[in-house]
DNA sequence: CATATGTCAGTCAAACTGACATCA
DNA sequence: CTGATGTCAGTTGGACTGACATAT
């Protein structure tokens, strides 16, 4: 109990910590992650089905944070040329550079994690491995290949089978 | 990133397991935390300001907690005797029953953590306390009521300066 | 007086259910 | 036809701000 109350303590205090660091950027971390996928997709662009299932959100809730990020001009929507009943979510310039300038400042502060150092972060992301792949959630292989964005492979093989 | 990520993951999660198991029960995690929380006071009653402190969050959000508690009769407030500003949330005998029955059925479910051996969720709380602490969140002394497992290798660098 | 406690009204972002149109 | 996709309307639980009454 006292593993599970440390996890939901540590994404509390880590949540408003980002929240606020990206308010000035008018992002909250629920749409920077979204915006970082699209950042990291080959096109930018990436059916709404998609986003909901690498963030692990629901439908309804895909539609909502696209809303807001559309509203605020850094993404657009457009019809999926692959599918008729899908929708694009596509970043836009102010998108990227919303990201990149938010980005920075994340990592000034260190994500919230700043007194961690790096073998630390790695036990942190080895630990909870287990626990999201149980729940079936898509994580990323452990970082060592700098040239290549583990996030990076997935969203074109998803488009392709739909 | 990944390791923050992972938090993030592992929470939503988490709270969606223990959130569905606990809904039976007429309880969300947050609730059940503060029932909790009086059912190891003293005279099962404490209050509102210090229910705010140790579960870190805000007054408003305590006096919405004890509400509705309040309403499901597992918790009744009481002028404080010591503080005629303060008031008591007290924990009741149905509140004790609903906090029993739903911890029975969490340890059934192993708190949504099965796959983890005791040392493992031994790291996974002292990796994450120095994050509570740098953030002024009350953490317990860590547990010993099993034999400690010799497992944990860096636990002082994750409590050190942040 | 200033400060602390708790509540209230209202806002906000998010997660959800159920229904639905559309298309594969 | 069934099933997948995305949206809409509405609900819920929670976090927050600002104002406030009350008491230390």
């Amino acid at each position: 109990m006292a593993a599970v109350t440390s996890i939901m303590r540590a994404q509390q205090l880590l949540l408003a910590e980002l929240d606020g660091l990206l308010r000035p950027h008018g992002l909250t971390f629920a749409r920077y992650e979204a915006l970082i996928l699209l950042t990291f997709s080959r096109r930018g662009a990436l059916p709404m089905r998609v986003i909901g299932e690498r963030l692990m959100v629901h439908p309804t809730s895909v539609t909502n944070i696209i809303d807001r990020l559309e509203e605020q001009g850094m993404v657009v929507r457009r019809p999926n040329p692959r599918d008729g009943r899908g929708t694009l979510a596509e970043i836009t310039g102010r998108g990227r550079r919303a990201a990149e300038e938010a980005t920075g400042d994340l990592m000034a502060a260190r994500f919230g994690m700043g007194g961690y150092g790096t073998g630390e972060l790695d036990q942190v992301f080895t630990l909870l491995r287990g626990l999201r792949l149980a729940a079936g959630d898509f994580v990323p292989e452990p970082e060592q290949a700098r040239g290549r964005d583990p996030e990076d492979f997935s969203p074109a093989s998803a488009e392709k089978s739909s």
